[in-house]
DNA sequence: AGCACGCCGACT
DNA sequence: GTCGGCGTGCTC
C-alpha cells in the first residue's frame, strides 16, 4: 500500500490524499514505475471522480479518514512528471482548481466518472412486476428486458419525486440494487492485426519464385499436400497483398476484404506454422491532403541569417530564453521557425509550434510535415478524439518529436521541449474564454521557463505588451524588415466612406474599390474582400416600430444568414425562422435588414462581377474542415477570383496570386468596447493586407473606412507600426491600462438578474474594505453590466482591478476564492480573468 | 461540480 | 402535521 496525493477533476482548491493498494498498480510491486502522472478514480462523496497523482506521500496519521483508489486507470502516466510544476503555476496564476487545469490538458473524454445505475435483481422480475400492478411505467418493461437501465435514464428516474420513492422502495425489498457504473474512456488505442508470410516458407518461395500461385507446381514443392482449398486461397490472397504493397505485413482488415473465407483459414495457418500473426497498435492521424509545401530554400534572406544567428546559439545554451520576432508580412518567418526547429531536433530536443486557430495549423502543418516527416503530429480541437488521442500517445512515447497545434496544444506532453514557436503571438485566438481562462502565449513563455527552452514569438504586428517586454529586457527583439524576394509592400489607398460618393454610389464598394475588382479580374489576378462580420445583416428592424429582433436568451441582436433563411444568435447560437413577425408591435409587416456582413458582400460582388468565381471563408463556410481544405486549395489553384471572408481569411495564408485586398468597412472594430480596439485594428489592417502581392506581381490594398484620420487607419496604410505601438504607449499611460498594469476581471453570472447584481456588489464592497486592509495599490473599476447584459439566460457584470504589481491582485484573488460563499450567490457562477483580453 | 443535509411555505 | 421546494456546505 503506498500513500498518495490526487488532484480531482472538481473545483477543490487543495489536493487530497487517497492509498493506492500495489495490486491496483499498472506493473507487479518492485518493477512499478513511478506512479505520478496516472489517472486514477477516486471516491469523492458519495461518487467516483477521476484524479491525477501528483506525489508519494509517506503514511502517517491524519486527521481525517485517507479512502482508497477504486481503479487505476493507466497503465502508464498520461504526461511526464516534469510537467506538474508547470501546471501547478497555471492553476495559481489563473486561479483555477489544480485538478481541473490537468483534466483541460489531456485530450476530451478521459475523465470518466461513476454514475449510478438501477439494475433488477436477477430472479425477482415477478415482484417488480407485482409492484406496479396491471399499468407499469415503461421504464419497468425496458429493465425487464435489458436488466439494467443506462446513468442517463437512472439519474433521471432517481431525481424525478415520483419515481424515487418507488426505487428506494424496491432497493429496500432487494428487488433492484443500484449499481455504480463507470463509463470507460471515450477513445482507447486501436490494435491492427497483421498477417505475413512464415519466415520458412517464404525463403522457400523466393527460391522456386513466386511469380506463380499456389496451385502451380512451383509452389507445391514447398507447401504441404494436405492444405484445404480455403488455405491455398488465403496463401494466394496474401502473396498477392504483398506483392502489391511491396510490405512483408498484410493488415487483417485488407486480408479478410479480398478474401471472405481467410477468417477462418488463417486460424489453421497459423497453428500449421505457415503464416505467423502478429498484432500492432495503429496510430490514427489527422492530416489529409496536404497543400502544396515549399521546397527548402538553399540560401536564407540576410534577415533570416542574422535573426537565426541569434537564436541558435541561445538553443545550444540549453536555457530559457524569449525571443520577439517581429517581422513584416511576407518576410519568411516560416522558414526561421523551420530552421530553428532543425537545430533543436539535432540537439536532440523536442519543438512545440502554436497556432493562434486551427485554420492556421494546415498552412505551418503542410511546411513541417515536408520537412520533417514522420516525427510531426498535430494536436487540436479539430481533431477527433480518436485521433487526438493517438497523436497525444506519440509525443508521449517520444516517437513524435514536433508538435502543431492550436493553443490547448501548449499542454503537449513532450518530455523536454527546446523550442516553442508562437506564431501571431499577437492574437487574441491564443486566449481561452471559458472557465479556465488562461492565454496560450503566456503559458507557452510559462512552459519555456519550466523547461529550460527557447520561446520564439512571432508577428507582424507584435502585441503592445510584448513589445513592451522587448524594450525592457524580458524579451530579446528580432527584427525582419526584408520581405522575401525583395517584394514591395503593397500599395495603400484609403477610401473615405464619409463622404458620399457621387451621384448613384450606393451598395459597399465605393468607385475605387468597384474598379478595381472589375480590372483585376479582367486581368486574371485574384481578390480578397475582407469584412470581420458574418451573415447578411446585423440587425433586422421592424418596419413599423423600429424595434430590432432580439434573442430569446441574450440581450443582443440577431444576425441575418440568409444563405439558411434564419436569424441567428452569435453568443447563444439560438436561432429563428427569417420570416418573423415583430414581438414588440405584433405588426406583420416587413422586417428591413440593417448593417451588413460577408454574406451581403458575396451578394454584392456577385452582381458586380457576374462572370467572376466567387467564394465565401467565415466560420459559417469553414465550419466542414474537409469544407475549408477545398476552399484553400481551389484558391491556391485559382480556381476563385474573389474570396470574401472574416479575419478567417486576413492570417497567415499564403495565397501568390492575390494581388487586390478589399476591407469593406475597417473600422467596425474601432467602436468596440476594448482599450485594445485601435491596436487590434491596425493588426487586422495590416495581416489582411500582408496578403497582396505575395507572388511575381505588386499587391494593391484599398482600404474603405468612415474614419480615415484614425490613426490605427493611417499607420496601418503607411505600415508604420513603430509609430502605432508609440501612440499606444502614450495613450495607456494615464488613464493607465497594459502594459503599465495589470489586470484582473471578475465576471458574475447568473439565471437571476437581483442575485447577481448583489453578487457583483458585495464582491466590489469586500475588495474595497480588502484594498484599504491590505493597503494595496489596487483601482478598482465597477461593478458594472457587462457591455453584453445578458448572454444564454445569464445576466452578466463585472468587476475591473487594476495594479502595477501584479502579486497585490493575485493576493486579493485568493481573499475573493475564500470568501466567495459570503458573497456570490452559489447559483451564481463567479469567474476571475487574469490578463483578460475580452472586456464584453 | 455533485450530492447530501436542513430549513421554511403550500398542501392533506 | 407532512411534503417538497431549493439554499448551504463538504468532499481525502
Amino acid at each position: 500500500m503506498i500513500r498518495v496525493e490526487v488532484a480531482v477533476a472538481a473545483p477543490l482548491d487543495q489536493p487530497l490524499t487517497y492509498d493506492l493498494e500495489d495490486a491496483l498498480l499498472p506493473a507487479p510491486p518492485g518493477t512499478a514505475g513511478d506512479p505520478v502522472g496516472l489517472r486514477v478514480l477516486v471516491p469523492l462523496g458519495g461518487r467516483g471522480v477521476t484524479g491525477y497523482v501528483l506525489a508519494v506521500v509517506a503514511m502517517e496519521d491524519v486527521a481525517y479518514t485517507v479512502r482508497r483508489v477504486t481503479k487505476v486507470l493507466d497503465r502508464s502516466p498520461l504526461f511526464p512528471a516534469n510537467m506538474l510544476p508547470f501546471f501547478r503555476w497555471a492553476s495559481s496564476y489563473y486561479h483555477y482548481p489544480l485538478g481541473l487545469v490537468i483534466k483541460a490538458a489531456l485530450p476530451a473524454g478521459m475523465a470518466p466518472r461513476s454514475a449510478r445505475a438501477i439494475a433488477l435483481v436477477p430472479g425477482r422480475d415477478q415482484e417488480l412486476r407485482g409492484f406496479f400492478g396491471a399499468e407499469p411505467p415503461p421504464w419497468v418493461g425496458e429493465l425487464l428486458t435489458s436488466r439494467r437501465l443506462p446513468a442517463a435514464a437512472s439519474r433521471k428516474l432517481l431525481g424525478a419525486k415520483a419515481t424515487r420513492p418507488q426505487i428506494e422502495a424496491l432497493v429496500e425489498q432487494g428487488v433492484l440494487q443500484l449499481q455504480d457504473i463507470v463509463e470507460a474512456d471515450a477513445v482507447r488505442e486501436k490494435i491492427e492485426t497483421l498477417f505475413t508470410l512464415a519466415p520458412g516458407l517464404r525463403a522457400g518461395l523466393e527460391h522456386h519464385g513466386t511469380e506463380t500461385g499456389p496451385d502451380d507446381a512451383g509452389w507445391s514443392q514447398v507447401l504441404p499436400g494436405d492444405l484445404k482449398r480455403s488455405e491455398r486461397q488465403t496463401l494466394a490472397a496474401l502473396t498477392a497483398l504483398m506483392a502489391a504493397s511491396g510490405a512483408a505485413k498484410v493488415p487483417a482488415r485488407e486480408l479478410f476484404g479480398r478474401y471472405g473465407g481467410a477468417r477462418k483459414a488463417t486460424i489453421a495457418l497459423v497453428a500449421k506454422g505457415l503464416i505467423e500473426q502478429q498484432t500492432c497498435r495503429v496510430y490514427r492521424t489527422p492530416f489529409g491532403e496536404p497543400l502544396p509545401p515549399t521546397p527548402r530554400p538553399e540560401a536564407l534572406t540576410p534577415g533570416q541569417q542574422q535573426v537565426l544567428a541569434q537564436i541558435e546559439p541561445a538553443l545550444a545554451a540549453r536555457s530559457y530564453r524569449t525571443f520577439l520576432l517581429h517581422g513584416i508580412t511576407g518576410c519568411g518567418k516560416t522558414e526561421v521557425y523551420l530552421r530553428a526547429a532543425e537545430t533543436t531536433l539535432a540537439l536532440g530536443r523536442d519543438v512545440l509550434v502554436l497556432v493562434p486557430e486551427i485554420a492556421l495549423a494546415t498552412q505551418i502543418e503542410a511546411q513541417f510535415l515536408a520537412r520533417f516527416g514522420e516525427t510531426v503530429v498535430l494536436l487540436h480541437s479539430g481533431l477527433t478524439g480518436a485521433e487526438r488521442f493517438d497523436q497525444w500517445h506519440l509525443a508521449l512515447s517520444g516517437r513524435a518529436k514536433v508538435v502543431i497545434g492550436a493553443r490547448s496544444a501548449l499542454f503537449a506532453p513532450l518530455a523536454d521541449p527546446g523550442l516553442i514557436v508562437v506564431d501571431e503571438e499577437h492574437d487574441s485566438g491564443f486566449k481561452q474564454d471559458d472557465a479556465f481562462r488562461y492565454n496560450g502565449r503566456d503559458l507557452a513563455v510559462l512552459r519555456g521557463r519550466c523547461h529550460d527552452a527557447v520561446v520564439l514569438l512571432g508577428s507582424a504586428t507584435p502585441s503592445v505588451t510584448s513589445y513592451y517586454h522587448a524594450g525592457s529586457g524580458k524579451y530579446t527583439l528580432l527584427q525582419m524588415k526584408e520581405r522575401v524576394g525583395d517584394r514591395s509592400l503593397p500599395a495603400v489607398t484609403v477610401v473615405d466612406l464619409s463622404r458620399k460618393g457621387r451621384g448613384g454610389e450606393k451598395g459597399l464598394f465605393r468607385r475605387e474599390l468597384r474598379q478595381a475588382l472589375l480590372d483585376n479580374l479582367a486581368a486574371g489576378q485574384q481578390s480578397l474582400l475582407l469584412l470581420n462580420r458574418r451573415g447578411f445583416a446585423p440587425v433586422l428592424l421592424c418596419q413599423d416600430c423600429g424595434a430590432p429582433v432580439e434573442c430569446l436568451h441574450c440581450h443582443v441582436a440577431l444576425t441575418l444568414h440568409r444563405a439558411q433563411g434564419r436569424l441567428v444568435c452569435h453568443y447563444c447560437g439560438y436561432s429563428l425562422d427569417q420570416r418573423v413577425i415583430c414581438s414588440h408591435c405584433r405588426s406583420t409587416g416587413a422586417m428591413v435588414p440593417v448593417g451588413f456582413g460577408t454574406e451581403r458582400v458575396e451578394e454584392e460582388a456577385r452582381l458586380l462581377l457576374p462572370a467572376a468565381r466567387i467564394a465565401r471563408l467565415d466560420s459559417d463556410t469553414a465550419a466542414d474542415r474537409k469544407v475549408f481544405l477545398k476552399l484553400l486549395r481551389a484558391m491556391h489553384d485559382r480556381e476563385i477570383d474573389v474570396l470574401v471572408g472574416t479575419q478567417m481569411i486576413a492570417k497567415g495564408h499564403h495565397f501568390p496570386h492575390v494581388t487586390l485586398v478589399g476591407v469593406v468597412w475597417a473600422d467596425g472594430g474601432l467602436n468596440m468596447p476594448d482599450f485594445r480596439a485601435a491596436e487590434k485594428t491596425f493588426q487586422l489592417i495590416t495581416q489582411v493586407t500582408g496578403r497582396a502581392g505575395r507572388g511575381e506581381s505588386p499587391g494593391r490594398v484599398i482600404i474603405q473606412t468612415m474614419r480615415p484620420d484614425h490613426y490605427s487607419i493611417r499607420l496601418a496604410q503607411q505600415h508604420q507600426y513603430e509609430e502605432l505601438y508609440r501612440q499606444e504607449l502614450e495613450l495607456r499611460r494615464n488613464p493607465a491600462f497594459p502594459p503599465f498594469v495589470r489586470l484582473v476581471a471578475f465576471h458574475i453570472q447568473g439565471e437571476k438578474e437581483e442575485e447577481v447584481r448583489q453578487g457583483a456588489q458585495r464582491l466590489a464592497g469586500f475588495c474595497r474594505d480588502e484594498k484599504k486592509r491590505l493597503q494595496a495599490g489596487v483601482e478598482i473599476l465597477g461593478p458594472a453590466p457587462a457591455p453584453l447584459e445578458r448572454i444564454n439566460r445569464n445576466y452578466r457584470w463585472q468587476l475591473l482591478l487594476k495594479a502595477a504589481d501584479l502579486d497585490q491582485l493575485h493576493m486579493l484573488c485568493r481573499q475573493v476564492r475564500e470568501h466567495r460563499p459570503e458573497l456570490v450567490a452559489a447559483s451564481c457562477r463567479l469567474l476571475i480573468d487574469v490578463d483578460p483580453e475580452n472586456m464584453m
